[in-house]
RNA sequence: GGUCCUUUGGCCGAGUGGCUUAGGCAAAGCUCUGCAAAAGCUUCUACAGCGGUUCGAAUCCGCUAGGGACCUCCA
């Protein structure tokens, strides 16, 4: 089966066909490094780092572009117009791009918790600034953008009237292009007068004298427009057309319908052939915002230390949660849901550890054929769940009716020579391959110390002395005593006692 | 106000015109066990409401109600 992409542009599923074939041009948008991130943005970085995995997997060379926008323009609550970068960074009396390192350095630590392979080229707004420059310039001289007092502004009007403007993002032209249509919503914005149409979009924008940032440009000392900035980075890296561009829902509009627009224009052609889109991450039915007062960035999740959280919470615990709902749905956050899901990928975890040190002597044909074939089944629909618009949820639906049978094959509740060999060997595969390799799940147990590990051993040898010899007193103090410092102990049907680290 | 999306059992969440209304968490019972934990088995059963299409709909259409996203343009 061939893979399917639900395409944003066209509303449903397609077969992906890349470009060229072998190789997959993508572009993800990336973080606005002007604060640190949070919850909501674990959501795309996590969805777009399957796909390149799951691409990965199909035998595709994929370029992973990834831009970090350092510059200011940014889109915020409260409609405020107005550099964060260049305001946040006079109150805290920092360097704007000081400020930019710290919370670059921030989302890429944060990129390492959750195990997010790093983008094949990850470019920043400010190192672009010729390229963004150079393709304004050519939109001017076709004719789709005009100059005003410094600033360049997109002819939407003009581009519109034979371009499907507001399709990706299913607006209607007329609407956006009719302001008496407009109501209270609508945002009396600094520089809108100038403008030959409310609908126009900002390419170039002249830096008022107190703005820090700014560039020199044909039009004046300034900074670009936020849309550009993509357009100019994905098509230098990915060329006129690439096969996917990925981003949040929220980005649609006006972000990718104008991206769209501009790359048009100067290309000649729609540069994208597969939009797609992850929903949000709703905070008790709630989005996420300041005025909710439900924002929790990432380094409060990982320490526990926000009004809304009971404790702290694994950064697989996270990724486990998202890749449990499907990347188009919104999916609501609370400190319970996440609670289950850190108990849930426990479970299946130590299923897969368990699994990955079964082992039973050679046998071609199965006892229980049934089983046998079940087995067979489930494992084969990884690969199809995933084929269908990346259904990770069903995946791990399909991994948690495997565990138990994990589970009783090591007890022996279920007999060895009841599945086959073969099937054993399929089954490690495919969990190795899924849950590693594709989810990029890994141990949350932090129990390999080295020193550690023999210390415990002798305690447990110490307890298995006791508990034979009735000496139940020692033993479990000894257990118990583990307990409060966090480590946990369970004898196994086999007489053997495991440990971990709670 | 406009456009679009969404509404599943105590909670979270898949899914599809009829095979079985996934799976997880929680809860209850049982098995195993020195006890505990873990594990295994079992139970609880939903598809917002009202119409319609259909042999048949939770899945398609319409209406109503709730929820959500976006509605921009440079700071």
């Amino acid at each position: 089966m061939p893979l399917n992409i639900y395409n944003s542009n066209s509303r449903k599923k397609e077969v992906f066909e890349s470009i060229t074939p072998g190789h997959v041009g993508m572009y993800v948008c990336g973080p606005t490094v002007s604060g640190e991130s949070h919850l909501g943005h674990a959501r795309p970085y996590i969805t777009f780092d399957i796909v390149y995995r799951y691409l990965t997997h199909k035998k595709y060379k994929v370029r992973y572009v990834r831009n970090i926008t350092d510059a200011g323009h940014f889109e915020e609550e409260g409609r405020e117009a107005e550099d964060k970068v260049a305001k946040k960074a006079q109150v805290e009396k920092m360097e704007p791009m000081e400020l930019v390192q710290k919370y670059t350095n921030l989302f890429h630590w944060a990129m390492k918790q959750f195990n997010c392979i790093e983008p094949s080229i990850e470019p920043t707004a400010t190192g672009h600034i010729v390229e963004q420059i150079g393709m304004i310039e050519d939109i001017i001289s076709k004719g789709y953008a005009y100059e005003v007092n410094g600033s360049v502004y997109f002819d939407v009007k003009k581009y519109a009237a034979t371009h499907d403007y507001g399709k990706l993002s299913g607006r209607i032209i007329d609407e956006l292009l009719d302001s008496s249509n407009r109501d209270s919503t609508t945002r009396d914005l600094e520089g809108q007068q100038e403008k030959k149409d409310p609908a126009d979009f900002a390419l170039w924008k002249a830096a008022p004298p107190e703005h820090i940032m700014r560039w020199r440009s044909p039009w004046g000392e300034g900074f670009p427009g936020w849309h550009i900035e993509c357009s100019a980075m994905a098509t230098k890296y990915l060329g006129a057309q690439f096969d996917i561009h990925g981003g949040g829902m929220d980005l649609l509009f006006p972000h990718h319908e104008s991206e769209i627009a501009q790359s048009t224009i100067c290309n000649h052609a729609a540069p994208v052939k597969y939009w797609m889109h992850n929903n949000m991450i709703t905070i008790n039915g709630r989005k996420m915002g300041k005025s909710y007062n439900n924002v929790i960035k990432l380094t409060e999740l990982f320490s526990g230390s926000h009004d809304l959280l009971s404790q702290a919470f694994h950064p697989m615990t996270v990724r486990f949660f998202i890749l449990q709902s499907h990347y188009r749905s919104t999916l609501d956050f609370s400190n319970d849901s996440l609670m289950s899901s850190e108990k849930a990928f426990k479970r299946l975890w130590e299923a897969y550890e368990v699994l990955k040190k079964l082992s039973f002597e050679e046998n071609e044909s199965p006892k229980d054929i049934e089983l046998d074939t079940k087995i067979n089944s489930w494992l084969n629909e990884f690969e199809e769940f995933m084929d269908d618009d990346f259904g990770s949820p069903r995946v791990i639906a399909n991994m948690f009716e495997l565990a138990p049978i994990i589970n009783s094959l090591k007890d022996g509740l279920i007999a060895n020579d009841a599945i086959s060999s073969k099937t054993l060997a399929y089954l490690k595969e495919r969990f190795t391959t899924f849950l590693e390799n594709i989810f990029g799940l890994k141990s949350v147990d932090e129990s390999n110390n080295e020193l550690l590990a023999p210390v415990m051993q002798l305690l447990l040898d110490i307890r298995k002395e006791a508990k034979s010899k009735k000496d139940f007193a020692t033993s479990d103090k000894i257990r118990n005593q583990l307990v409060e410092m966090g480590i946990v102990i369970k004898d196994e049907k086999d007489g053997n006692t495991s440990w971990g680290v709670e």
